[in-house]
DNA sequence: CATGAATGAGCCTTCATTCAT
DNA sequence: TATGAATGAAGGCTCATTCAT
């Protein structure tokens, strides 16, 4: 009597439903407390069993790299989008600062990935964004310096200095130690990194 | 005939020898692979039973931050000494860099101490450390500025961009990621500091 | 078709049914060798993971408390059923004797409970248990000696005496010692406590 | 130049005092807090190392055995002697109340020895010294009896009765639930204990 | 001989993973 | 298919016992 179809359309929103239950409390608690939460937590925050965890995910490592992996595709995809909107190196600089800062503002940042071992390729996919974004910051500083408007370096060196700077861990160490104003502390760094690039005029930023 | 302090002294020897194997393992040991390493690994490691090691510290955490504070401590008077070594805020801080690699690039290092909960104090020292800094930091900007040699800025805001480069997660990374000479990494991260804090001329370091 | 509780309540049956083993369990391991009995052998005699038992008791002074409890207040109903048998002061301790001497050669019984220092309530069940049967106790003497059936001195006192050999303790020491029928035991702890509480005619229990 | 007999005379001195102090030491603990104090602590309270205990006693349980033993010794040679005051039955049973009332008193007691498990021998000295202690009473109330003070019964049962009310545990037990003056208590249990035999003249104690 | 540092087996407890319902 | 009870390996810690000094 029912509809077969219906009832599977059913079935599967739910179970996608689930999916994405386990996914967004895993992030809030791998952000919150580190890898250590333990299954049971995770499954308690999401409102399901940790039978149902287990039915997606082979392992919690294999959990963890999911994770890992849905948040890092986020980040290349706000950067990447960022860098896009002006030609001009400094301009793509400045995006990327200031669109890594809003994104780690407005959630929680899985600040740390899984340490060295990696069995389950945790950390894979924060190495792959992280040679991601070195390689395109890279060639933004080479074009800069190619147009002569950032001082001359080893753009590998550069660009990983900078990448330091922006990465999420810093980001939350510096508004954890300095507070104040969001904006501000892009500024900050937007205006730190440019000089550390060899960007001479950085001159006060409020300026008609 | 025999001094009569020698027994006494003897086993402090023996002692003191195991104390400092003790923590000199579970240095290795937490710098490799963060704090999670076993009290009998650490207890292999060092070429003792675990029962030696409860024997000085009460748990796991005590020793974890007996580590922790050791090692900064001593990461502190390195610093500081560095600072002393000339009177002008640039060579400051081209010294504090130096040092800092020095140090890092010598020895194994704490990569990272305890998450944020710190029932035993086990970042306590951390802390305390990097409130040192980043004061020190402070007033040497504050007196490079005054001296018209750095960029004017917000010195709490610049002395932890600073600092930030200076840790020893980000040497350990860049050392990593970039790889090459010891030495021209320190020097990467002294002239992009110096640029990032207004220092003009940054020309090439090789110059005859 | 299927009874759609039947779900729950298997699951739940299966469960409880494993309480009930580990509680029994660790009733009698505790009754046999006392406290110092591992979790892992309650956990063997259960026939369950010792995780198992840690889903229901956060630690091992919790179960032993469980136990206790659960120990005390069944001796407690027994005792206080057995007193409202009869009117009569006497009868009311031949009652209180038999019942206990009833219960205690039935089971297992738990002789001793945790030592001094109580800080999970380990032994807070068997003091309650204490205290009810004294207060029983004096009020019963008090009754008989406005009556007349008992000999004056102290109510307080009286009670204490009675219960020492009510004790399960002195019930499992004297049936080791002295062997016999289990009825005969009672009998003689009863024709001593009269005494003891000075009813005059302790004349042969077998009367014709 | 040393007098070598002094020296080895110091030195047996020296060790005689060292055993004395671990035995009491040892007492002390065992009656405070029960079988499960450490011999770091016992050592400590005799004010000698570990090493000097197990230089004395093979193990833990041979230390115990050996404190058992003592003090097992001893409250026999009390009782026996406090049995030898009288040729009366009567007198007899009182001064033995009297006198296990006065040791247990005056010090610790060894509550409780070791539970069942006996593979040193730990319950051995009591299980002795309740042998002999049963027969001594089982005497005394058969004499007793055919003197017609004491009311028939079974002997054997009636003395293991008797010694259940003079049990350490049973003094130690009442001592603190009714508190109140030393000898009264031991007046409440002498006239509790002859009324449990059957002699018919308990009058109040105090009479002019 | 005395000392007390060192040892390591064993206990309590946690938690990733499995599986009956 | 979802649930969560059950499992059991592994970690932190204690303490009886040994042994170098």
């Amino acid at each position: 009597m029912d509809d077969p179809c219906s009832g599977a359309r059913r079935e599967r929103k739910d179970a996608q439903r689930n999916l994405e239950r386990v996914l967004s409390a895993a992030h809030e608690l791998f952000a919150e407390r580190g890898p250590d939460v333990t299954m049971e937590e995770v499954a308690r925050r999401a409102g399901v069993g940790v039978g149902t965890i287990y039915r997606r995910f082979p392992s919690k490592d294999h959990l963890f790299a999911a994770v890992s992996h849905a948040a890092c595709d986020y980040t290349r995809h706000c950067l990447l989008a960022a860098a896009e909107t002006s030609p001009d190196p400094v301009q793509k600089l400045r995006a990327l600062v200031v669109a890594q800062y809003e994104r780690v503002a407005q959630q929680a940042v899985l600040i740390e990935l899984r340490p060295a071992p990696e069995p389950s390729g945790g950390a894979a996919a924060e190495h792959e964004l992280y040679a991601t974004m070195h390689a395109l910051l890279e060639q933004v500083i080479r074009d800069g310096q190619r147009q002569g408007v950032l001082r001359p370096g080893d753009p590998a060196a550069l660009a990983a200095l900078c990448l330091e700077l922006i990465s999420p861990r810093a980001f939350v160490h510096l508004a954890h130690v300095l507070g104040g104003e969001p904006g501000a502390l892009a500024e900050h760094v937007v205006r730190f990194v440019l000089g550390g690039l060899g960007v001479p005029t950085t001159a006060e930023p409020a300026a008609p």
